[in-house]
DNA sequence: TAGAGCCTGGACAACGTTGTCAGATGCGGG
DNA sequence: CCCGCATCTGACAACGTTGTCCAGGCTCTA
């Protein structure tokens, strides 16, 4: 774990008291009446201090700050002079208690250092900054209950809007926030019992056109790698493999199934497996991309061809020799859809919640093109 | 651009006037006296709710939200049974006002979709949390404005701390920031005319190391392609290359090197015509990231084969043929250094700002062994 | 049984901003 | 010269929370 043991503490919900003598720590706000030259010590100027400096009332300070009509210019002036030279900055903090609205929006997702998901937070970002607010984020590391305390947190700071890339099942403990009117849109994976906006990628539709790919190339003995089924993306994905199989009217064999794995030995354990034994698969289907990374690197090392399709498209796919055919998603379009659906809930042009689901586009760069080496 | 047409508007700056009459349009707060059984109407419940409904004092009320001592069980249970039905949540920005820390960090970036940066988002992230704060981040884009845009709507919202990766070279604008007590820290790049922390990678001894390697394996005519020199790594991994050429007392051609230079198609025009004429480089060295991809496209369309070493890592970059030697750096290293040295500006440990430097790491994998093909 | 001391709970002000409203100022016309 | 009007300015309350401080009730002891 990180070290957290500093003095900083600023949601400490206990008393500050002094290591040797047990006595309380005067707080800060104790000390903080001393004044210097107008403005309090080691803090920042306040609308007031700039009145007093100008020579003029609180409110018109206020209204020079917010562009407000009905100030003559040379009051402007004197007033412009004032903050610059106190480097005065409004606070937002009181800003935002007084108008009701933050102008932020929070984004909660899996990791932000995953490739997926860093673009797919830019598009958000983008669409909030054209609507003038700002992001927040936090990374579930795929935790639920991490996830709802951040939420909550994003919440308790009063964000105008959620972007929610669920870790977990059951987000009814947002119902008092919906209510409350916090914009709330789901993303690549939907709520749980919860009546919400969704946005999401056709994972079953994009993972059966992958595996039909395989299939209309020969294969018939086709391994499946995939997450925990109690990730939804990864369960519909599964789903679509199944289906896909089905359709072809070919009987899936228990060994050629790995599911919850996601970490890179045992993704590796568990293609090692499926291409030993006697009837070894000769193609294999990647649920994702941390999945099929490993997949390629396993294969590199193998002698016998096989072919690989992954879920979600990757930098350099197409430079690796052969290039590695993908269901593509748009990580991009999924975060815009979603930020866009935000805020036309914030101004009232949404209503009634939806799901929407984004079509995935298959990428052939020559790994699910391999004829089956039987 | 971006559709923002919309009522949502937090921080407008003009009155509301109906489109069709002119006439303004009645403020949202106008409309809120209306109550219905105690909770403002479409808002949310407040602590004074809580209490009229546990039957108990508005402080008693805050006692219990924040865990602090001298309440009776019983009391207790009122009161968390009030929040419980009200769905009340503690409104944090009124609580900033009072206590003056927001437990907020914002981080300023160029691209959060660039692969680099999540990592180093990550970790400044994981830092964060170990300290119970939430990231608030937004990206420049590499725009100086947006960039300072940015930092001060930030500090409007009275963050704790910031960590900028600098677009612009002048941050004079944060000189009251830093005097109001906002800690700050420079990651990736330093500050431009103002005293503060910064840590950075070695991008002179990496570029160095990287293009000694070359001419270890017997490359003379070296090709550089960089970034625009105004950026500080962009100049120093320049400037490691010349001292490296330097050092070998090679003479550098100015057909050699390429700068400014950044999006794919003007570093493949570049890659090209160093690797044409009559005496063609035998090696390159990419300036970063994403340029050693687009050198990597360009060589694989190429019949000779060509030496590279790219500065800074990217994801398989071990499974191309042959593997890329890169001089890597730790991109997560930077932004855990970066918060950890924020986290201690605050808690009063650290005063004096240091400029710090992480070390490279070459990783051969093939490319930089690569011997002229002359 | 009275007084000291502790524990619990609540009234109140303050944080920095914005909306309301009324007062001040200046100008032109009667 | 004074009134009316428009324009500009400022006093004040309110937003929701927390720190301070005091009151009232309790227990314990002399």
């Amino acid at each position: 774990m990180l070290d957290a043991t500093s003095s900083y503490n600023p949601m400490d919900r206990r008393i500050p008291v002094d290591d040797r003598t047990g006595q309380r720590i005067v707080p800060e706000t104790a000390r903080r009446g001393d004044r210097v030259s107008g403005t309090r010590y080691g803090n920042r100027p306040t609308m007031k201090d700039v009145a007093a400096r100008a020579g003029v009332g609180l409110k018109t300070v206020s209204r020079v700050v917010n562009g407000e009509p009905g100030v003559t210019p040379d009051t402007e002036r004197r007033v412009q002079e004032a903050i610059e030279a106190l480097g005065f900055r409004r606070n937002d903090s009181a800003r935002v208690l007084r108008k009701g609205r933050t102008a932020s929006i929070g984004l909660v997702l899996e990791d932000l250092a995953d490739p997926f998901y860093g673009p797919l937070s830019r598009a958000v970002e983008e669409v909030a900054r054209a609507h003038g607010a700002l992001l927040i984020n936090g990374s579930s590391a795929e935790d639920p209950e991490r996830e709802q305390e951040l939420v909550l947190a994003l919440c308790a700071r009063r964000v105008d809007g959620l972007v929610v890339i669920p870790a977990g099942g059951d987000h009814r403990y947002l119902e008092p926030e919906l209510r409350a009117g916090v914009a709330t849109v789901f993303v690549d994976r939907p709520a749980g019992r919860i009546d919400a906006d969704v946005v999401l990628s056709d994972s079953f539709g994009g993972a059966r056109d992958g595996v039909a790919h395989l299939i209309a190339h020969g294969h018939r003995r086709i391994g499946f790698i995939g997450d925990m089924p109690r990730i939804h993306t990864a369960a519909e994905r599964l789903r679509g493999y199944r289906a896909a199989m089905e359709d072809a009217g070919i009987p899936v064999e228990r060994s050629w199934m790995s599911l919850g794995v996601t970490d890179p030995q045992r993704v590796r354990r568990a293609a090692e497996e499926m291409l030993s034994g006697p009837a070894p698969v000769t193609a294999i289907f990647a649920g994702n991309n941390r999945v099929t990374v490993t997949v390629v690197r396993v294969l590199a090392e193998h002698d016998r061809p096989v072919a690989l399709v992954g879920f979600d498209d990757f930098e350099l796919a197409d430079l690796l020799k052969p290039g590695v055919t993908v269901v593509a998603q748009d990580a991009a379009a999924l975060g815009r859809t979603a930020a866009e659906r935000l805020f036309r809930q914030l101004d009232g042009t949404l209503v009634t919640p939806e799901r929407i689901e984004l079509p995935t586009r298959l990428i052939t760069r020559g790994s699910g093109e391999l004829p089956p080496a039987d």
